[in-house]
DNA sequence: ACGGAAAATGCTGCATACAGAATACAAAAG
DNA sequence: CTTTTGTATTCTGTATGCAGCATTTTCCGT
């Protein structure tokens, strides 16, 4: 076998236009990927249940050729599994699985707050706390989706301040696990203003650029979300 | 319906895939994906190259449609980058994302070593006693392939004593990324012989279940190897 | 000669087609 | 009635073909 470098592709400097990109082409790829963590998430393909390709085509009106794509991006993400000969099933985690990734997602969080408190700037700082006021009017409002959405937001942001590319993208994946998980969690009222609370010192740690008082709280809400959602596996 | 959950099919040591092999057992996917990942380690995909699916596919044997799967599942492991109506280009690291990645690592081995020296058992103990002693007889052989080798199988093994597996499986994924770089990263004598030391540290400290010493040690050992390979980037 | 537009080339993205394996079902033997 | 075996169907794994986009080359006008 001959392995020979392929010739060097000239410099391929992407253009990187950031912000005036109106959706225009968004490669179909994404899209099915997005669609299928959407439906993982959310739970129309439960734990345990095998992707039938041919069916789940005809049902996203793809072929199966990109949406086979997407289910191996998918298995490198770890939400399904890849069974030789049989396609991908759906990944189930049991109670340690998730108490592990949380306690992974905790620690990663407390490294992004050390770094948040060090550099962020002020405008990044001021967007969370919008994010976070505008969390509580839905926590008042009593609307669920909309408050969990913010809250995971918020916790991106977090981490998005850190400047850690890498530290982000890992967050991002462990945060999409867990996502179906936090989905069934519902936490009683109580509970819910725990959570509501702790999420208030968080953002004075970080207007405070606390680090030590920042990654103690996030620590115990993610303790705290174990309680939560323990019940529920 | 029964699902049972398949093993780890990782082996440490792949059997290098011959060429005639009609090992027709394991699936291919996990085979075009293993070979695409040792070419981009070892260089003979440079980053920056485009992938030529074509091209590829011939060199390989195999026709597209399992090339492109393999490529979008490393694309999703963070080694490719997809580019729309362009396929997929090798990543390039800055020196930034390297320190970040080593960062993130270091934090992960950190916490993987508070939870081993809490929950290892003697023989897992006593297995990596084992790999240290067959490391510093290659070091003394001066073997810096084996040396290589024996020194990410130590770090791995530590890893997965923590019990923890997301952990190990996001610390394997960064491992990977990195891999490439310290495959460049040739230090001279005395650092070597320092990393060496480190890595004796580390085994008393882990011997002595001393969670403070394996942890300030391992992010030691992080540190330094930022400098080792901070020139070659 | 020089600049620019239009054709040409190569590659990706997606769909379809085909072969082999796994599962389900049915019939026969104990 | 249970078990086993042979067959049929469904689904995965891989190959191939075609259309569209990106880039390069060519050719014409100035």
């Amino acid at each position: 076998m001959q392995i020979k470098t392929m010739d060097e592709s000239r410099s391929l400097e992407r253009p990187e236009s950031a912000l005036p990109g109106p959706i225009r082409r968004t490669a179909l790829h994404d899209t099915l990927v997005n669609r299928l963590r959407d439906m993982i998430i959310e739970g129309h393909l439960s734990p345990g249940t095998r992707l039938n390709e041919g069916q789940l085509g005809q049902m996203l009106g793809v072929s199966r050729t990109p949406l086979r794509e997407a289910i191996k991006y998918l298995a490198s993400e770890g939400l399904v599994e890849l069974v030789p000969s049989r396609g991908a099933v759906v990944k189930r985690f049991g109670a340690k699985d998730v108490q592990d990734m949380l306690l992974v997602l905790g620690t990663l969080e407390e490294l992004a707050a050390k770094l948040a408190c060090a550099i962020a700037s002020e405008e990044g700082i001021a967007e969370i706390r919008g994010l976070h006021d505008r969390m509580v009017q839905h926590y008042k409002a009593g609307d669920r989706l909309e408050y969990y959405k913010l809250n995971q937001n918020i916790h991106t942001a977090i981490v998005a301040l850190s400047g850690n590319a890498p530290l982000a993208e890992i967050h991002a994946m462990l945060q999409t696990r867990l996502k179906r998980i936090r989905f069934i969690g519902h936490e009683g009222p109580e509970k819910w203003a725990a959570a509501v609370a702790e999420h208030e010192e968080m953002i004075e740690a970080l207007e405070a650029r606390d680090q030590q008082r920042l990654a103690a709280v996030l620590g115990r809400h993610l303790t705290n979300a174990w309680e939560r959602v323990r019940g529920a596996i």
